[in-house]
DNA sequence: GCATCCTGGTTGAGAGTTCAATTGTTTGGC
DNA sequence: GCCAAACAATTGAACTCTCAACCAGGATGC
């Protein structure tokens, strides 16, 4: 499995990586933090961005799944937390009797349009505003390339 | 505590933004299969890293902490795990009977070189080959900004 | 029509993480 | 020397995530 040919990270490139490491767990902890206030993990957050931008705020769990990058089983009690807040309700897919479709509700809305500010203050503090813009687009774009390189398809159930 | 006022995320920004969660969500599940071949999750294998990095092999509780960006609770856990599997030990710290010293064992060592070849592929294939060095660097240099605007000190116990 | 397989979604157990509380040591004022 | 405050590390309970097993409902072959 392992042999004596793997090609190390020079020094720089170990530096690149370290950074990315560092980084990205101070930013998760920054807004974790952030969202704590409003009771949402970062997950959850997620979760009801996407269906306030589907349409009739519905979508089908599998649809959501691949979106937020997670798998079946995490959506499922991730929305199951999200239920019982009542910020999300489930109902049969019309069109497949095997399929759920999960639904945005009112106090859903409510609680995301609240979260949403402190989220969007949390991320540029911590990602935008520490770059030029020209850095934080270059940045995205880097890791447009990295994320479609190892999902393609755009949607990875993981 | 929110405002009208926030100032939100325009189209390039969200864009941006958004592949910075896809990817980071993607890199983490690439590389927790990688390691997990050698029973090894990713934040432990972090620690032998900056063990087997230190003078003697060696650190204290609160330095290695402050190291891989974890909780004084969260190391201890992982400690205990790492150390349950034989690839670390504890002893007390000579100089402050209040601390405690961790030591990279052989056996650490030897797994940590056969996880090793594993994790730089890894590192290799979803985040440096999809990019030329120079973004590959870029990227880099605008997470050392981020990290280090959030946590200045770099010594974040978070 | 029914046996088989595939897919969508859920469940439960086990492992990992967080938070608040706890234990034991050192430090600093007096 | 003593007491309070600060610090190093640990503990345990509650919660989240992963994995493998499971239970439908649909699709396919005959």
């Amino acid at each position: 499995m392992e042999n004596a040919s793997t090609r190390w990270l020079d020094p720089q490139e170990q530096q690149a990586w370290r950074s990315y490491v560092r980084a990205v767990r101070l930013v998760d902890e920054v807004l974790r933090r952030g969202l704590e206030e409003h009771e949402l993990s970062h997950p959850e957050y997620e979760i009801l961005v996407r269906l306030s931008e589907a349409p009739g705020r519905a979508l089908r769990m599998s649809e959501l799944a691949d979106e937020v990058v997670n798998s079946r089983s995490r959506l499922t009690h991730t929305v199951n937390r999200l239920e019982r807040a009542g910020w999300v309700a489930r109902r049969p897919c019309p069109q497949d009797g095997r399929g759920v479709e999960c639904l945005l509700t009112d106090a859903g809305f409510t609680t995301l349009e609240a979260a949403a500010h402190t989220h969007v203050r949390g991320v540029r503090e911590v990602l935008i505003d520490p770059l030029t813009r020209a850095e934080f687009l270059a940045l995205g774009e880097s890791l447009t390339k990295v994320a479609n390189r190892i999902d393609p398809a755009g949607r990875c159930a993981v």
